[in-house]
DNA sequence: CGTTGCATTGAAATCCCTCAAGCGAGGTGG
DNA sequence: CCACCTCGCTTGAGGGATTTCAATGCAACG
């Protein structure tokens, strides 16, 4: 069992820097100014367990949310990509930790101004948990995936899901290593290869490079896809 | 790969029968006059893709809330005990069937009712938000068990949930089936089985029968359970 | 007291993991 | 500009945890 690359530990003083207009957009009509930061490749936002201050949008990049077990395994709970909120917690503290996965920039709001904003407002506060029970759906249909797919079914379900992400595109860009592939779909990156390599053999997909997937028969691969 | 016990549909004219009072609670002082209505054993309250007409409270007995692959597998997404919600949802489908482990009764409202009491109410929607978050919490940390955990380590972790959520009991009284906890665990009923075993040999549980399990040795499986 | 539905146990098989080696792209320094 | 290093990825061989298949056990119930 591989253990997670070292992460650097954010510069909070970016936060107190000269400020970057931006905003982060909740739901239909409702958008909060807040500010634009940014984070670099392998870079924490927020570690878990640590006061959750903040409230994110990803702009452009990408993040990977993961627990870990005392011994070091862990598990991507998500992926966070252009338009996702990130660290919206009910209690003080994240439950996860984030960091940038490749130069990623955000859009960040105090969770107390945040709060402030939707607490007299049932319709802000709706979109909210609009945003919370989509995140539980996302979650609901992984822990199906970790509990009964087999190696080659959650593989194709990741590439599925990377396109349909990216406006279902057939070309996808993977800004993510093999380890946090394997970490997010309970695997080992040996697994994610040999996988990847005999997809790219049935024709399914080809590998122009391992960042690059093209996915030359979708049909095939929502077969694949119980 | 077994598959599902065949499930009896509801008998929806219950719900048209002469009303039993009951009430829903959704958190401190917001509480929502409700229906009680009874469910025999492997009675379905909801199926999956289903209109998502009613939100329900366990007042006594147990569900279990599933997914289904197109071939048959199963996963347990969660167990719903007293004091549950279950089939709270933002869009106009159940995302996955609950049916009765045991005679159960539930106070049922309808989600039009339940929507119409908080739609202006900023309070009542944070509580209906804080519901859906708190669920996302018991499924991440169930993402985790299932990508990460061990056999052993995912049935002592069961072992110990089932016990803090009877307020730290050390003796347990299990309503599900094996089959159930297999599915939950995304394991085998024959691993599950054969881990209790290994438990019971070990003295950190008993066994008095197999719906009973005695908790001999609260701190040793905390131990197990990374 | 036979039937029925779980649960347990055993033996064999399998899927995925572990361990190990090699490859290739990108960066760095001589 | 090339040799070299590093890091991530791929591939192979072997092993192991869990599943599958099969038989037996056991308690509840008519």
């Amino acid at each position: 069992m591989q253990h997670a690359a070292t992460v650097q530990r954010t510069n909070r003083a970016e936060i107190a820097a000269p400020m970057a207009r931006a905003s982060i957009v909740l739901g239909r009509g409702l958008e909060l100014p807040a500010t634009r930061l940014n984070f670099a490749r392998n870079e924490e936002v927020f570690g878990e367990a640590e006061s959750a201050e903040y409230v994110y949008q990803v702009i452009s990049g990408a993040l990977r949310m993961t627990r870990f077990l005392a011994d070091g395994r862990r598990q991507v709970a998500a992926f966070g990509l252009p338009g996702d909120i990130v660290g919206l917690e009910v209690g003080d503290f994240y439950r996860y930790s984030a960091e940038a996965i490749v130069d990623t920039t955000l859009a960040v709001i105090k969770r107390s101004a945040l709060e402030r904003s939707v607490e007299h407002d049932a319709a802000a506060m709706r979109q909210v948990w609009v945003l919370t029970s989509g995140q539980l759906e996302d979650v609901q249909n992984q822990m199906l995936l970790l509990g009964r797919k087999t190696a080659m079914e959650r593989v194709v379900a990741f590439l599925l899901e990377m396109s349909r992400r990216n406006k279902g595109a057939h070309i996808i860009d993977l800004p993510m290593s093999r380890t946090d592939i394997a970490d997010y779909l309970g695997l080992t990156i040996e697994t994610i290869s040999r996988t990847l390599t005999q997809l790219q053999r049935s024709d399914a997909i080809s590998l122009p490079s391992s960042r690059h997937v093209v996915l030359r028969n979708k049909a095939a691969l929502a077969n694949m896809d119980s």
